[in-house]
DNA sequence: GGGCCGATCAAG
DNA sequence: TTGATCGGCCCA
């Protein structure tokens, strides 16, 4: 669909910056293959979530209106949406939107392109490189990214943060789509993106167990 | 001021 | 299937 010319060029830094300030669907998609760095790690984005704003979305944390928590999801798109969850995680949003929307991309998993020893260093007892960073929690350890990186921005490539277009663009054909991970309100939506076939996506939830009754 | 729950992960 | 572990948010 998105006619990038230049060869098997990407979309640029500005259009990618054009895209996350509009609807968070498209952002979303847009999102995947793209990379981002910290902490000396760089990761291929493979799979992602989007989060609607304050009203449509009950599994969204800017469902219920602006709090100091979620406050950074009503700024402007393009950065750092950082929260801390189950007393032990913390997970990476990219804000989309113009500024009053509260819409945001959860970023759930990726594939290690560079830095690999110092994400194998941040996350022992991994054995396979494909865990890294698959999985939202495991992806902000993998780039040792805390709660000191909320609110800052990505794109502008001088924070702690740096999102960066893809060198390839993503063929359409090969994402996928599904329900959200771990969602209670708004789970029918389908709002889950990923690049199919990519080992590093946490695919282990995507659909409701099938586990026939055991006594019918 | 108290209690509950969560956009998770890893081990049994 | 369940424990770990703590901040946000609701209710009193």
């Amino acid at each position: 669909m998105a006619r990038v010319g230049r060869g098997a060029r990407g979309p640029s830094l500005k259009a990618l910056t054009t895209l996350l300030a509009g609807p968070v669907v498209p952002a979303a998609r847009g999102l995947l293959a793209c990379t981002l760095s910290a902490g000396g790690v760089t990761v291929r984005l493979t799979e992602v979530e989007a989060y609607e704003g304050v009203g449509e979305d009950p599994a969204s944390h800017a469902h219920r209106g602006r709090t100091r928590r979620n406050a950074v999801m009503f700024g402007p798109p393009g950065y750092a949406y950082v929260y801390f969850t189950y007393g032990m995680h913390w997970c990476i949003n990219v804000v989309c939107g113009p500024v009053g929307v509260a819409s945001a991309v959860l970023l759930r998993a990726g594939e290690v392109v560079a830095g690999l020893d110092i994400a194998r260093e941040r996350r022992p007892g991994v054995r396979v490189d494909r865990d890294l960073a698959r999985g939202p929690a495991r992806l902000s350890q993998a780039l040792g990214v805390d709660g000191r990186a909320g609110g800052t921005p990505l794109l502008r490539g001088d924070g702690p943060i740096v999102l960066r277009p893809p060198d390839a663009p993503v063929d359409a054909s090969s994402v996928a789509v599904g329900p959200r991970v771990g969602v209670n309100g708004g789970a029918d939506r389908q709002l889950r993106f990923w690049i199919a076939g990519e080992p590093t996506v946490s695919t282990y939830r995507s659909h409701v167990s099938r586990r026939p009754r055991p006594t019918g």
